[in-house]
DNA sequence: GAGTGGTCTAGACCACGAA
DNA sequence: TCGTGGTCTAGACCACTCA
């Protein structure tokens, strides 16, 4: 638990918690973490900062809490899932659990939306919109992990220069003036898959695979990039904690 | 928009906003709904209810906020999806759409967790823990949809009747003094299958299926269930929002 | 009954979007 | 610049767990 002047916020909060629990140096030997009033006073921040933090972490499988009782580091959690609250984006997210995402093969052009191989549900637009088509394939620790078919359009995000396609694209998009990515709209499905994707996994023709269709959104609300994620069913799981009321 | 005297609480204030949304009566033309200090006073809650009750319709898909601009109906949401952030279950879930789940077949005995099919990721269970197992067939709007193998601690549900079996199962154990369903991780995947999922979906052997892996716990802590839902892949979709920050 | 997390109130200030 | 939602503070009260 490192001292500091400044205040935590949420974001610098839960990754100095999540240092703390993975060293160990917080939780008791049952796995115990100070009650709230007590981690308020370690990190000098209020009862709010400090519950959206725990929410993060329990998000994230990291902890859970226990009304009436205390608040709990698991002890362990899903082996290499990824998790669908994180929040951050694919590469922050592995990089969170020491693997690292590659992409080995880009292709890009440009596309009106009545060539796309897929278009948004329930959306509006002109067929006649121009589209970045982006198609990357990208390695988990240099294994074959995904397949990605991304549709930007042209009048938001402007020209993608080779550079940003090699990593995040949300970063790239984010640090553009004025951009900022709002909300993602995911809707996964298992799909059979031919083709390029197919050929990368190395599996034949009509074999499955876990499929994400992601809508992405400015904060503003409108619609900037649709895209489909071909994941290796085999070596992909996703994780999500559900909290009852 | 109903008058009332009591306050509402945020799950009340799901329903009714849902409702007043469903309705059309409370956006306008172009799907803004008022700000959120008019949204205070129509509906009498303070700026925090009003915003839990937000966040949970943004993660049903059917509203969004846009920072600076203003709070939106969403056209569509996504048709006959299963949100993963619902919070209530199944067949509430499905109700809220206008759908139906129907227990078609249920299977019902003791084993102990030697014998078990599947046992819960990373958790030290003895092997002579008493499960009772359950196997059900479901049907959504009477088409085949998902096969469902779950097993219960026994020490801590005791006996289920077989009037419980067919309804909502979380539903039965709330209701039970001293247990209430407190969080559960999901792993979802895909997952080749044979046997009874396929024959119940009508397919070959070795076809793909979605898959859900349940790990239930207690608002305790404590592990309660572990389950295996397997999905017909060609009817179902999930469907999840990701705010990003 | 004592101690824990869960919900809610009231209000301040910040960051963003559109004009 | 103004109006919007996003974050944070401070504190009250409630609901649950367990001895």
């Amino acid at each position: 638990m490192s001292q500091r002047e400044k205040n935590y916020d949420t974001k610098e909060l839960v990754n100095q918690l999540l240092k703390d629990i993975q060293q160990g140096v917080i939780q008791d030997a049952e796995g115990q973490l100070p009650t709230e009033p007590e981690l308020m006073n370690q990190y000098h921040v209020t009862r709010y900062t400090l519950r959206q933090a725990l929410k993060n972490l329990a998000n994230l499988g990291y902890i859970y809490q226990a009304h009436g009782s205390g608040t709990f580091a698991r002890p362990h959690h899903v082996e290499g899932a990824i998790s669908l609250q994180n929040n951050v984006g694919l590469t922050e997210e592995m990089a969170r659990q020491g693997k690292i995402i590659k992409t080995t093969h880009i292709s890009q052009e440009v596309v009106p939306l009545a060539k796309a191989d897929f278009i948004p549900e329930n959306q509006t637009l002109d067929k006649a919109t121009e589209l970045i088509s982006v198609i990357r394939q990208r390695k988990l620790d240099d294994e074959p992990f995904l397949v990605e078919h991304s549709y930007y359009l042209k009048s938001i995000v402007g020209e993608i220069p080779d550079r940003a396609l090699k990593g995040s694209l949300f970063a790239f998009i984010n640090q553009k003036p004025g951009l900022k990515v709002g909300f993602i709209d995911s809707v996964i499905e298992c799909e059979m898959i031919s083709g390029l994707p197919a050929r990368f996994f190395n599996v034949p023709d009509g074999s499955p695979s876990l499929v994400v269709r992601d809508d992405s959104y400015l904060s503003s609300g409108k619609l900037f990039a649709f895209s489909k994620i071909f994941y290796d069913f085999r070596k992909t799981k996703f994780f999500m904690l559900k909290k009852m009321h």
